[in-house]
DNA sequence: CTGATATCCTTACGCCATAAAGTGTTCGAT
DNA sequence: ATCGAACACTTTATGGCGTAAGGATATCAG
């Protein structure tokens, strides 16, 4: 499921979004009648988060984060408009957990590289993430701070804003696709309790009874398959064949990137400054 | 929703998938009981892939699908085991539509950018491909002929298989990220009613009146939106703002990632041969 | 103490995938 | 020619989902 952001009232997704700001204990109205609130918009949000981490982004509704506070499904809507607000408002409260600053002394190369293994990492604690659509921002607080983050570094490359744009958009694409990866994986083994391991085991065997002549018709493919095939795991080596090889492509991609961007440097470097 | 691939029976998703191939006409036991089937495979998939098309991944279901045909939801399980399995096929099929062959004669640059530009005109006429899982590749013909058809190309790079496993997989992330940040756009903008133009505009004026110190505290990010900003569209632009953003990033990030792989080229050729 | 208000629950609606069982057609075998 | 097996397809039912509507109850302002 695609979570699209900021469909409902604007102003009251983003007051929820920024609540931390705009209440300077001067506009509350405290002290109302009824009942006490058992519950508060952080409380639905850690538990909406915790039901995510643990069972993934299909798991989570307006039942499971009920249970997991012991109210049912319908107490949350007094606190949240509904699932897409909860949602946005998990996601922002999740980034908060990235770090906010990089140091620059071992220059811009190496700040990108943190950059980029912090966020691979957090979107593999938090897989979730990874089905928020970026196409319409979640406008929050730590989504911005992120961002600003990553510009800080970026912008002592020296890259002018245009520049920069097309570059934040593709360090973007590129982590969370190769994180999306590992993510649908672990996601796939757990639902579906089958490991990688033994599911291509199974399809393959299968496979090769079903298109005998597979070989002949797509040599190139064999030959990747045999000839670029990754060590066996060494000692330390974490997770599946395929979370290792989404790792290496992962390190290899980063490479091409930061490559890429030197490239560009050099390249405004060598054009007349105005 | 993101969907996977291969939950059920290996053979029966497999034989389905392949079955142009292992029907020899002889193994067909035609002519049987029972009254003759009014649907089949083909025309479900069609179906299906139609619905997904017109209304996207969220609107296909079984029952969507089978009124399309004249049927209920139901007949569809006489020909395909679920809807796990028709998205596969659906996949599957919607692959067949990419060219299989990419002129060499002007270098294998050329022909990655064809090969991307192709995949990535391929993927916002059919959006919600870009919803199926890779995690679990469908392992259909024509998902093993797009992979060919690319490693046909890469392979006259000179690089090693290992090399080329990570290229492949950079290549792939960052097409269909950056496809996914227009599909999703037209997705939200269909699915909500409101475009991104407007969508922004509601929440940019909302946003300073909620956090008036926004531009204290993100000064980078104020300064990329003003500087970076793309010029208006011109005459024959199309898309919304975006989109055009979009496309930009695109053509910049294929750029860094042919720099990329042609430092690599230039790496292994460099390295003793044996 | 009363009435307004806020919290929380129950019920209900219309979706979804699909299991199970029923209906009717069409053939092969007798 | 007829009967029963096989098959296509439908109906019904189960257990999920988000959330609208309305009811019950707790708490405070007056």
């Amino acid at each position: 499921m695609t979570v699209f952001a900021g469909q409902g009232d604007a102003r009251r997704s983003l007051s929820l979004l920024w609540r931390a700001e705009e209440s300077d204990a001067a506009d509350r109205p405290r002290a109302t009648r009824g009942p006490k609130p058992a519950l508060s918009v952080e409380a639905i949000v850690a538990a909406g988060i915790a039901v995510a981490d643990a069972e993934g982004m299909a798991a989570l509704s307006m039942r499971t984060v009920g249970e997991r506070l012991g109210r049912t499904a319908m107490a949350l809507y007094t606190y949240v408009p509904g699932k897409t607000e909860l949602v946005d408002l998990m996601y922002d409260q999740a980034l908060a957990e990235l770090p906010t600053d990089y140091d620059l002394s071992a220059g811009w190369q190496s700040a990108v590289t943190s950059w980029a293994t912090d966020t691979w990492e957090f979107s593999l604690r938090h897989p979730w993430v990874l089905q928020v659509s970026q196409a319409r921002p979640v406008l929050g607080p730590h989504e911005y701070t992120a961002m600003e983050t990553l510009l800080r570094v970026l912008y002592t490359t020296g890259l002018d804003s245009a520049a920069l744009r097309r570059i934040v958009g593709v360090l973007f694409h590129f982590v969370r696709g190769a994180a999306r990866t590992v993510a649908e994986s672990r996601e796939a083994a757990t639902a579906t309790g089958v490991t990688d391991e033994d599911w291509w085991h199974s399809r393959a065997g299968t496979l090769t009874e079903v298109v005998p002549d597979f070989a002949e018709r797509f040599p190139l493919l064999v030959r990747l398959e045999t000839e670029g095939a990754s060590p066996p795991p060494e000692e330390g080596a974490q997770g599946s064949y395929l979370e290792r090889e989404a790792r290496a492509t992962f390190d290899a991609g980063l490479t091409v990137i930061l490559d890429g961007i030197e490239a560009a440097v050099a390249r405004q470097a060598a054009r007349p400054p105005r």
